[in-house]
DNA sequence: ATACCACTCAACACCATGTTGGGTGGTAAA
DNA sequence: TTTACCACCCAACATGGTGTTGAGTGGTAT
């Protein structure tokens, strides 16, 4: 089924993708118009229309793709060992993988959760970890019956805390690498206990 | 000094700034224009520009406002005592002063925080509550010498957790009281020590 | 040969923006 | 009381991005 029409296509939305994150990385997102985007793709600005809605479209599209990927990426490595695991208190796998995934995407994660993070990527991002693990593991766990913080804050708190090293180290400019990541994610899980 | 000038001044801005959250609460940020603040604050459209460059401006002033205020807020009330029990470790007046302050000022906070986030303020808070507290904390503990983990990785995931408690205590409506937030800050680190 | 496709091009109406020049009524100082 | 000043109003303007449309081009499949 993949005609030489679904190539231009997809070859076409690249194109644009690719010249709307150069963009970013250039200019908040506020400032960057269709024109922008079509002129630096060397395309009509009317082609961008066939593609896209308009550039919150084009932006949330890309959000999509990289939650999916992330989605899969976990899925596909460790089918169920992730949560398996995740649920006995290893966080250890799990976290090395989305460092992993990052870093395979630094790019777009950077301008997404970067300082002109002008659209709520951030929110999302904490969505998709409440609904994919940390919810899972926090109702899941029995050592966590017996405590009497709401579960929501809970989350909410685990998971931004993750997300400030992730964010961290975007802005550290991926100095680390995944596994001193995963490391430290633990390390300072450690240390706490032990103040 | 205070002419019947700048209490017209001040009223107008007053108004825009009001007109402007009331709009904040319908539509997100880029949905909303000039001309929208200007119509329901019942005022010509140029008059605006007499006070305000532009929205981001507007937006801008206000987050200052806000934070200045938090600023003050927390020096005002116990000039010199938060800081040092905060670097005893005690961090509940610290945090539940905080609390308060941010119910003081809901609206704002909900808005600026919430799922219409597409202005970046939850970096700005987080570069905040970085400068003025956590990275004295952190570099002036003693027992935080011994730590291997770099110091800003911890003050980025310290500060993160706290603000993910209060974007979930927002989320909720503020549905417990600041004293209770409190509490739950310190049973969650009580309770990560205890795991 | 015909229909289809992605894309180009030019033109369009629409709307928000930021600015300007002139005007109003109330305030303060001469 | 006159004069200058002030915040604000009003109308008009050029600018520029937006989304859409109709006509046209050159390859592709049938």
């Amino acid at each position: 089924m993949a005609s030489i029409y679904d190539e231009m296509n997809e070859k076409t939305k690249e194109n644009i993708q690719k010249s709307f994150l150069q963009l970013l990385k250039e200019k908040p997102f506020v400032k960057v118009s269709v024109r922008d985007i079509t002129t630096i793709a060397a395309i009509n600005r009317g082609t961008f229309y066939l593609h896209y809605e308009d550039k919150y479209d084009l932006l949330h599209q890309m959000e999509d793709t990289l939650l999916r990927g992330l989605e899969v990426h976990l899925q596909r490595l460790k089918p169920d060992v992730l949560l398996l695991e995740a649920e006995k208190g290893n966080i250890s796998r799990f976290s090395v993988e989305v460092f992993r995934y990052i870093q395979e995407n630094v790019e777009l994660f950077q301008v997404l959760l970067g300082e002109h993070n002008q659209f709520g990527f951030h929110k999302r991002l904490k969505h998709f970890f409440g609904n994919h693990f940390i919810e899972k593991i926090v109702q899941n766990q029995h050592f966590f019956q017996d405590l009497t913080i709401p579960k929501d804050y809970l989350s909410s708190f685990a998971i931004s805390a993750f997300l400030g090293l992730v964010e961290q180290w975007l802005d550290n400019s991926l100095a680390e690498s995944p596994e001193e990541m995963a490391d430290m994610y633990i390390q300072i899980i450690f240390f706490i206990r032990k103040m």
